[in-house]
DNA sequence: TATAAGATTTACT
DNA sequence: GTAAATCTTATAT
């Protein structure tokens, strides 16, 4: 079942984190479907949040898709290398989103295979810039409803508990000071 | 207009 | 463990 919006509307970006794992992210590139399960996931809570690009309230070309309702995608270069994928959440005006780190593939292996050159399934998309590239992932896909065909993220039944799920402070931000160490980074063990 | 820095990955020492 | 790759955005002249 795809997500419908009111899933990403939520007031709590830390909860729609923790939420998105085990749930499945679904690229259609012309026609060319591939995904996998969401494994790892950061929140980053807009205005309040050192980290995030909209804090304090900027608001540039870059940002302002994420002034937007929730429920639409987020992508941006970074280092001039990666694309990284993020889902844009709650209401208008509140720029919080959630950086999708980490999925297992399931579906259009052989896409995936041939995208990346490497052979380990579990490895293949175990970061930011990993998993977008899998998926064939790029600035053509900013700005995407996360409720169109395009791409979209399902719910197919998978069920997350507590103990499966391992809290810690996200990485790769050092320069965020005291936000640095805030527990908004999610995985799922498998 | 110009410069600095970055939500990373990969290869090499 | 360290460094390079590489380009957009933000901030300052």
């Amino acid at each position: 079942m795809k997500l419908d919006r009111e899933f990403y509307t939520r007031n709590d970006v830390v909860e729609v984190a923790r939420d998105l794992l085990g749930k499945f992210l679904i690229t259609n590139i012309d026609g060319i479907l591939s995904g996998g399960m969401i494994t790892e996931t950061e929140a980053y809570a807009g205005v309040i949040d050192k980290a995030s690009h909209a804090y304090g309230g900027r608001r540039t070309n870059r940002t302002e898709i994420l002034y937007s309702e929730g429920g639409v995608s987020y992508v941006y270069l970074c280092y001039g290398i990666h694309h990284l994928f993020n889902v844009v959440t709650d209401i208008v005006d509140i720029p919080n989103a959630v950086l999708i780190r980490g999925l297992e593939p399931t579906d259009g292996l052989s896409y995936i295979l041939e995208r990346s050159n490497k052979q380990n399934i579990k490895a293949i998309a175990d970061g930011p810039g990993k998993l977008t590239k899998v998926l064939a992932i790029n600035m053509s896909l900013n700005k995407i409803n996360l409720c169109s065909d395009k791409i979209w993220i399902e719910d197919r039944g998978r069920l997350v508990s507590d103990a499966e799920i391992k809290v810690s402070p996200r990485i790769g931000i050092d320069y965020a000071e005291e936000d640095a160490s805030l527990p908004y980074r999610f995985n799922l063990m498998t």
